[in-house]
DNA sequence: AATGAATGAGTCTTCATTCAT
DNA sequence: AATGAATGAAGACTCATTCAT
């Protein structure tokens, strides 16, 4: 029982393109990723990627729909919104922080598609959407359990989301071989964020 | 005693061109910023912009050299090394945070900017230069007299400019008039990185 | 007895894809109109075209010859060559002119085709043939009966021709929704047509 | 007192550009006319176009407006209102009948960019307003006079125009190389339309 | 020094045509 | 025979940069 309504061969060619158009905007920049490019990183004719995407917008769109969608996902992993505040608190941002850490790629291209003004407001926040849900709803949970400061929430998230951001960016910046972070480092920067937002 | 060599009126024609691109990339993104465009809006040719800047680049590295600039003296503003880590910590950081919150058209040119390979990182680097040895040195003095953490410089640094300026750039997204931070806002966020970082 | 000697359903095909070209020609132009929407417009896919027509100017080239051969008939229908003159003259005429003016599609549609370079004059000519000798041979007896003036047949012949065509057409532009022409009309038309070529 | 208020070398270059579309539509057709050529006839960079054209649409009007204002212009070259109706209606149409005839490129051109939808209708409408007015009024006056036929004007006014219009295009098909038209011969046709319309 | 017209390489995008299935 | 995905050449248009005035 085939999940994919779409044929095998079609949902290759459009992530083709996708990886080759990350691939090429990480290392040159949104505006120094011509079509032509992609193309041929991708493999393909230039009228091909037409065939997938409406235009270059469209596609930046979908690559920016798609690395926060497996952000997204990686955070939730192995979420339990039955265990204690602390644990899910520990979960959700430790997992942010290895995906971030382990896929530099991603983690610039993030960066660099958030800043621009290619993709409008309106969409990168209901692409984030999922996740900022949970994350307000463990914050009120924290809050009522008067473990968290009492700040608004948007700043409570934004704080470890940013911190936590920037430190994987420079850590990539830094080391240009990245090896993933490691238990104990991230165990240390999580206890800065935790004692950051605790009451 | 002029402490600038050159002429008065042609540094207020290479301001004026940085300021007009400044607004331009703010509101329009810099691939949506044509040096004709710039030109109209600093009110003057297209080849006056070249007797000041030797290439678009050049000049968007200006303008990045410049907001940098403006920011470290701000957040070095009242910084008294002879104060003790707290005061020089939430001096500078306070600093910082409200710099980048009363300036939300340079906060977000900052963040374009940062975030555009256009500009390479060595040149970035050595922008933040003097803010970066100032705070390496408060973490050191904080460190000896173990008040704050034992982890990395670099680290606790960008743990907290990456949370304040996520806050700065949250705050001007969601309330497009902004109001400059409010004395009380700002204490609270310190409080959030000085409970972060402190042993 | 079949006159035909290709198959039933491949007539269809090649009838289905000359007018869905027609259809799609005369509502967005020749420019606006791709092999590709001709495909969907016809139902079947873009290679199937190339089965009947050879390319894309092969196609229009055969969409204009079966329209001039429509015509042609049209113009020609209940015409008999026994007739005197002046039958014979607003036969053919008020053929044509009703042809013209019921079916504003081919009508806008020739006065495109005719008008392209991208149909060579040869080719048109040719297309009319028919039409223009039996028009000529009226000339000519019309002459010898000393009924017209004495100005070349194709003078006489253009000057009915276009000044017919002419009028329909202004008649669709003004009228969106096209009532075919009445009898009154077209007769009043025909005799203008006869009053300036009648000696 | 120099009635253009732009610069002389300016005009030129507007005018060489006009000029070199005008030639190369006429002998390509639009489509077969891309900028790229243009720029090449009119011995400048394709970009120097579009200082002067917003688009190659809007090229193309403004070489539809010239042409029609000129032929407005040529056809009420002497044209007297005082005159009687006769003298009135050869002045206009002959006027109409050798710029046509005198100007092969131009009529060609006319008959391809009316029958494109590339321009739109009210546009053309536009641009015939002048000589349309004049026309309107001598029919008026003709019918009041009980010279001419009771029909629509519009009908008195394609009619004439029509015919005379194809008969020119006609005779450019024919030779190639195009000899102006005699006075007999235009008198003749003036003739033919005349009779047509007379009551 | 200042201007802005001119340039043409480079960008995105379309579309006639082909060919593997 | 029919399809429609793939191609890439070609088109419209932009823009950093130059240079004559």
């Amino acid at each position: 029982m085939n999940i994919q309504s779409q044929p095998r061969h079609i949902m290759d060619r459009r992530e083709q393109i996708l990886q080759a158009t990350a691939n090429l905007i990480a290392e040159c920049g949104l505006q120094a990723s011509p079509m032509s490019k992609v193309a041929k990183s991708a493999c393909c004719g230039a009228g091909t990627i037409y065939r997938y995407f409406e235009t270059k917008e469209d596609l930046v769109r979908e690559l920016y729909k798609e690395l926060t969608t497996q952000m997204n996902q990686a955070c939730l992993q192995d979420y339990d919104r039955a265990a204690c505040i602390k644990v899910r608190f520990y979960t959700i941002w430790g997992n942010f922080y290895r995906h971030m850490s382990s896929n530099p790629r991603d983690c610039a291209l993030m960066e660099q598609l958030s800043a621009s003004p290619a993709i409008c407001c309106h969409f990168k926040d209901e692409a984030m959407e999922p996740l900022r849900q949970e994350v307000d709803q463990l914050i009120d949970e924290g809050k009522q359990q008067q473990l968290f400061k009492e700040l608004p929430n948007e700043t409570l998230a934004m704080f470890t989301f940013g911190s936590l951001a920037s430190i994987a960016k420079k850590q990539h910046n830094m080391a240009e071989q990245c090896q993933p972070a490691n238990v104990y480092e991230t165990q240390n920067l999580l206890n800065l964020c935790w004692d950051a937002v605790k009451a």
